[in-house]
RNA sequence: GGGCGGGUAGCUCAAUUGGCUAGAGCAUUCGCUUUACAUGCGAGAGGUUCCGGGUUCGAGUCCCGGCCUGCCCA
């Protein structure tokens, strides 16, 4: 192998050395395509008419590490659609940059931080921590540029984005403005993914499921007498009396009588987390259940906490295995074998149990403070006697509930239980569900969801139209500032907060328009017919490839929740919104917006400023909600937030001196990224940032985003909810009014390609060490081969297998599929020295000439000058223009990449160069076939190997033959780079299956006469003689292609006379019986036919011959399939008995 | 639990949507330094298309039921 050291020899006939030398080739390449500035874009050829756009917005990679396989793949495929474009003449644009990546970024710095330096995050201040990242990612977006640079990605270098640069930051200020101010945004209390270890919230898909060892507990719950006061039950009653069984057995609740009829009565509660029973509200038991009706209107006391919560009925609650219909059914239920038909409803600390909150409007009480501690401070303050439990772990305080129930002889029993866990990705802590305040953008809301579904092309649809299918999201918490009917009760309270999420009629009491969003859904489809016109731009133009993936993504906004928004993270954008909290008195109640009136009062120094001044002065830029919320205590607050829309730094500061201060948390890393295809066009103000004017015009949308599967939900759906809403006509001013119509999609076409794994069928991963990086590839194989091979293994599967082997020599992990590619490229290189060896004579100082002026050319070659090999030559390439462009269209790569190795490898190298050998020194026509055939393979190729072909083309663009009629090989637009030359045109005219099947009947020929010379083992180098028939099939062949045969099939003449001598060997081809002669000296002729393998090939035979006969016999088969089948199979039988009988005369 | 894939030669994948004797590449066997290429050339061997039913003249392909396997969403 070349790459051991040894330089290869230069060929001095040709200038090229003997074997492709990526590593000498791909950086000089590189340079000449970045000096000609060959990839940037001019949007005003768009805009004026003279080039159709062509743009792919790169998926930003995250800047937290170097590229993997993966990404390799990705760019590889985006790269191939973009050079061909590129070729074909579209103005084409593909836009580079990377992603921020808030949570993994911070996480890999804290821990590198940690371990470099022994410090933890908050032993710094913000800016100082957010510097350490920012030096990391430049160290890593370097990395990542100078990664995408090696592969050969053609990206428009000069507009390279960062999620968080000035340009991408002015757009993530300015949507949440806009969406704020639209009232969708709102701040919501609910149970997050906490991760206790980082202190954020995390997203689900920042989490993995681990099974972890635990048990279930069975904890008894004293049953109370106790009376409900205005829905509210979690204040303890004064002396609740206890339950006896005996009153229970008088209610019929059965199995009461097994009891001591005075003693004190309980229920038994299920649980595997005991210590959250610090915040239980209620018991629940299924509706089904026999005990139920006999448990209505009691009440338990919690043991310590001393908290009276009610029995309910939920038909959530699993019935014990017991108690099922079917025991079988029961049995397949783990949980079922485990229950005991009552659960403990905590809502601030498990999913499901929130859920029951809402439906039965519980409060939900937070017992833990940020770092799963727990804790009285964070919303819990009937503690009772409970206080022993503050500031204990949960696992402490898990043994330690366990302990105490036990002691007051309420611990029934303990079961060991293995279940799966939510952790969290970055920290590996299990995942707290969580109480807490964050943001949220309304994605249920029509104007999103539905209006992603709606963006889906026709044939791609299956659920019910927008409007119909779409849901109201769950409650506001957040008020708007817009007048409201009456303040209602106050509700959400910071740490005690009454659960109201989920249900629609729960935030009647607040300032929200309910019935408007209720109302929404509908409105879309009653839309005025002319709104409905302009949005015709976005709707039904978004189309999956493969089609499947468009369920995934409708049935995602089916079913779509709230979008969670703030991390408790410094990596990111900052929310940009301050604000106070006041106390809440009845003036203010009436009219939020008197209360919002005297912040902006303070800070400006005039005391004058009334409600509807602030509205009309800064209405512009400052957009606020306000929320009424009461603590345990009893205390009412009102919180004010104040939104501002970019480029007002000055009103910022007046906030702050105000009072106000801005939320300390940032955003999801994929709000910006939602906005990639408008912020890196310059969207707001493409006018402000240079080079951006026309941009958004001209690119967006875009032709087609290339991803995984797993990036529909949670990138592709966000884009184009955010391009729909943000760039729809009405909002396509700076500030303008609120959207109507809905906007265009970012991109017409989503491609999903496969993921790789391993040859075992798993993921690559850092931890399984089976990855293979793109670098070690490169290094030992080059990118073109890289590329090549990526591209082959792109069929429109889900998954595509990469064996991995370690390399014995490096050390490293390689993949043999690798090796495909690094020869294919050899063959191609070596293509170029023997077509560059015969027409040396042929070059001239610039051919270009010889397209751009036709005048000063000799005639046009047309078929009549060519052979029929030359013509069969012309065919296959026309056809491979044609499959080529049809699998670009259609986004099959690996398609694209076959059509490419046969045409190169078994047309030109196999069939056609062998063919031509004897004749095309002397032969100026055949020399214009050859020379159009590879400068057309290699700008076939140049897509998914841009390396080599670039540098190749520096030679074939040289060669000076002849033009060929309706073969249209454009000039270079760009210093003379191949990336920039025309597409191969070729006119269909050239297909000829008749010039095929005719060199179909050569091939056979030539076929049987290797085959033969193999069987009777003739010295390779051996010529031998052919006899023929003198009108015989093989004769017309030999026609066709005079010179041909000799060539290709080793021989020293052609007779027609009968084969003399031993040394003979008779075959069958054509339909005629032929032979060699001359296959041996007379002393070897002797070895005659290897007898096992006749036998072994006649058993095939006589097999296939049964198959045909069976179908031949069949009266169906001769009645109704077509009659061209019926003819073919028959021909097919005919053939068989010839070789049959061939093999038996042989065998005899 | 819901949804979407995959199962074809030792390995990785095709098979024009129901129609050639199920094909390639790699690996393997035999032969070959042959003036473009040994990263090569020529010739072979290798298949119960996961299993069981059904529809059809005809099933790798369509339908039903299993088994195995992967992913996504809850």
């Amino acid at each position: 192998m070349h790459a051991n050291g040894h330089t290869p020899s230069p060929a001095p006939s040709s200038g090229l050395p003997k074997a492709y030398s990526p590593a000498q080739t791909e950086p000089a390449i590189t340079a000449k395509w970045d000096g000609a500035g060959a990839f940037h874009v001019d949007p005003a050829r768009v805009l004026s008419g003279e080039a159709r756009p062509y743009c792919i917005f790169i998926p930003p990679p995250n800047v937290t590490a170097a590229l993997h396989l993966g990404h390799a793949l990705n760019n590889t495929l985006q790269d191939v659609l973009i050079r061909a474009h590129r070729m074909m003449g579209f103005e084409t644009l593909w836009m580079p940059g990377t992603d921020h990546a808030g949570i993994a970024t911070q996480a890999v710095v804290e821990k590198r931080v940690l371990k470099e330096e022994g410090k933890r995050r908050n032993q710094f201040t913000r800016e100082e921590f957010i510097a350490k990242i920012q030096a990391f990612k430049d160290e890593y977006e370097a990395t990542i540029t100078a990664q995408l640079k090696e592969m050969g990605a053609s990206c428009d270098w000069q507009r390279q984005r960062f999620t968080m640069d000035e340009q991408c930051a002015a757009a993530v200020r300015e949507a949440f403005f806009r969406l704020f101010k639209d009232g969708l945004i709102d701040r919501g209390k609910r149970l997050v993914n906490w991760d206790p270890a980082l202190q954020t919230a995390v997203a689900d898909d920042e989490c993995y499921d681990e099974e972890i060892s635990a048990a279930f507990y069975y904890l008894r719950y004293p049953l109370v007498h106790a009376h409900e006061h205005h829905g509210k039950v979690a204040g303890p009653e004064e002396d609740p009396q206890p339950v006896t069984w005996s009153e229970l057995a008088a209610r019929g609740y059965p199995g009461a009588e097994a009891h001591p009829p005075e003693q004190e009565a309980w229920v038994t509660v299920a649980t595997t987390r005991p210590e959250t029973y610090l915040g239980d509200t209620a018991v629940a038991i299924n509706p089904k259940d026999p005990r139920a009706k006999s448990l209505r209107g009691l009440f338990i006391e919690l043991p310590l906490v001393g908290r009276i919560i009610p029995v309910i009925e939920d038909d959530y609650v699993v019935l014990p295995a017991a108690m099922h219909e079917d025991p079988e059914e029961a049995a397949k239920d783990p949980k079922a074998m485990y229950a005991t038909g009552f659960l403990k409803v905590t809502p601030a600390h498990d999913p499901n149990d929130w859920e029951i909150g809402v439906r039965h409007k519980l409060s939900a009480i937070n017992v833990m403070a940020p770092d799963a501690t727990i804790s009285d401070k964070h919303g819990w303050t009937d503690i009772g006697d409970a206080h022993i439990f503050v500031g204990k772990k949960r696992e402490e305080a898990r043994k330690l509930a366990v302990k105490e129930f036990e002691a007051r002889g309420l611990l029934e029993g303990t079961k060991p239980y293995t279940h799966s866990v939510k952790h969290s990705d970055r920290s590996k802590a299990i995942v707290e569900p969580y109480l807490s305040d964050q943001w949220y953008v309304r994605v249920t809301d029509p104007r999103m969801a539905a209006r992603a579904n709606a963006a889906l092309v026709a044939e791609q649809r299956t659920s019910l139209p927008a409007g119909e299918s779409a849901r109201p999201g769950s409650a506001l918490h957040a008020a708007t500032g817009r007048p409201a009917g009456s303040a209602g009760s106050p509700d959400a309270a910071s740490g005690s907060a009454r659960v109201a999420s989920g249900s629609p009629d729960a935030a009647s009491g607040g300032p929200v328009n309910t019935s408007d969003r209720l109302k929404k859904p509908a409105a879309t489809a009653d839309e005025p017919f002319a709104d409905r016109g302009a949005s015709s731009d976005g709707d039904a133009a978004l189309k999956f490839h493969p089609a499947r993936y468009a369920k995934t993504y409708e049935q995602w906004h089916d079913n779509i929740r709230d979008w969670c928004i703030s991390r408790q993270l410094w990596w990111g954008h900052r929310i940009p919104v301050w604000s106070k909290r006041r106390r809440y008195d009845e003036a203010i109640a009436e009219n939020p917006l008197l209360a919002l009136a005297q912040i902006p009062a303070g800070m400006s120094g005039t005391s004058d400023w009334s409600g509807q001044t602030i509205k009309q002065e800064f209405r512009a830029f400052v957009a606020d909600q306000t929320r009424i919320s009461t603590d345990t205590d009893g205390v009412s607050w009102l919180e004010m937030f104040i939104c501002v829309a970019p480029g007002h730094p000055e009103f910022e500061s007046k906030l702050i001196s105000a009072g106000l201060s801005q939320d300390p948390d940032v955003l999801d890393t994929w709000f910006s990224s939602a906005l990639w295809p408008m912020s890196t066009l310059g969207w707001p103000e493409p006018a402000k940032y240079a080079g951006n004017t026309g941009m958004l015009e001209a690119f967006n949308p875009s032709s087609v985003l290339c991803t995984a599967r797993e990036i529909i939900t949670l990138w592709v759906s966000r884009m184009v909810m955010f391009n729909r809403y943000f760039r729809s006509a009405a909002a396509d001013q700076p500030l303008g009014p609120r959207p109507s119509a809905p906007g265009p999609v970012p991109f017409r076409d989503v491609f999903i390609h496969a993921m790789i794994q391993d040859g075992e069928g798993r993921k690559m991963s850092k931890s399984l060490g089976n990855g293979v990086d793109p670098r070690d590839i490169i290094e030992s194989h080059g990118a073109d081969a890289m590329r090549f091979t990526l591209v082959q293994m792109t069929t429109n599967t889900q998954d595509v297998r990469m064996p991995v082997q370690k390399d014995s020599r490096t050390g490293k992990n390689t993949s043999p599929k690798f090796d495909n590619g690094r020869n294919f490229c050899n063959k191609l290189w070596n293509t170029a020295r023997f077509v560059g060896e015969r027409l040396k004579t042929q070059r001239t100082a610039n051919s270009e000439q010889r397209t751009a002026d036709p005048s000063s050319l000799r005639h046009s070659v047309t078929s009549s000058h060519l052979s029929l090999l030359d013509r069969w030559m012309l065919s296959r390439l026309a056809t491979t223009v044609k499959s080529v462009n049809t699998a670009l269209a259609n986004y099959e790569f690996s398609d694209y990449a076959e059509s490419m190795y046969k045409v190169l490898w078994w047309d030109l190298c196999d069939w056609y160069l062998e063919g031509i050998k004897p004749t095309v020194e002397t032969n100026p026509a055949q020399q214009a076939v050859l020379a159009h055939a590879l400068e057309t393979i290699v700008r076939l190729l140049h897509p998914i190997t841009p390396f080599i072909t670039e540098a190749i083309w520096e030679q074939v663009r040289e060669f000076e033959t002849a033009p060929i009629a309706g073969v249209k090989l454009s000039p270079s637009r760009k210093a003379g780079l191949l990336c920039t030359a025309g597409w191969p045109e070729i006119d269909e005219s050239w297909i000829n299956p008749e010039v095929e099947a005719e060199f179909e009947k050569v091939r056979e020929l030539i076929a049987a006469i290797r085959n033969t010379r193999s069987a009777r083992q003739v010295a390779p180098k051996r010529k031998v003689r052919l006899h023929i028939g003198a009108d015989g099939a093989a004769a017309g062949v030999l026609e066709t292609v005079p010179g041909l045969i000799e060539t290709l099939g080793g021989l020293d003449g052609i007779s027609t006379s009968a084969p003399t001598g031993a040394a003979t060997a008779p075959f069958r081809a054509l339909g005629e019986d032929l032979a060699l002669s001359n296959i041996a000296d007379a002393a070897q002729a002797a070895a005659g036919d290897d007898r096992d393998e006749l036998t072994r090939k006649l058993a095939s035979l006589r097999k296939s011959e049964e198959t045909l006969n069976g179908r031949l016999n069949n009266p169906g088969y001769i009645q109704r399939a077509p009659a061209k089948l019926v003819e073919e199979s028959k021909a097919q039988l005919a053939k068989l008995h010839e070789e049959i009988a061939a093999i038996e005369s042989r065998l005899k």
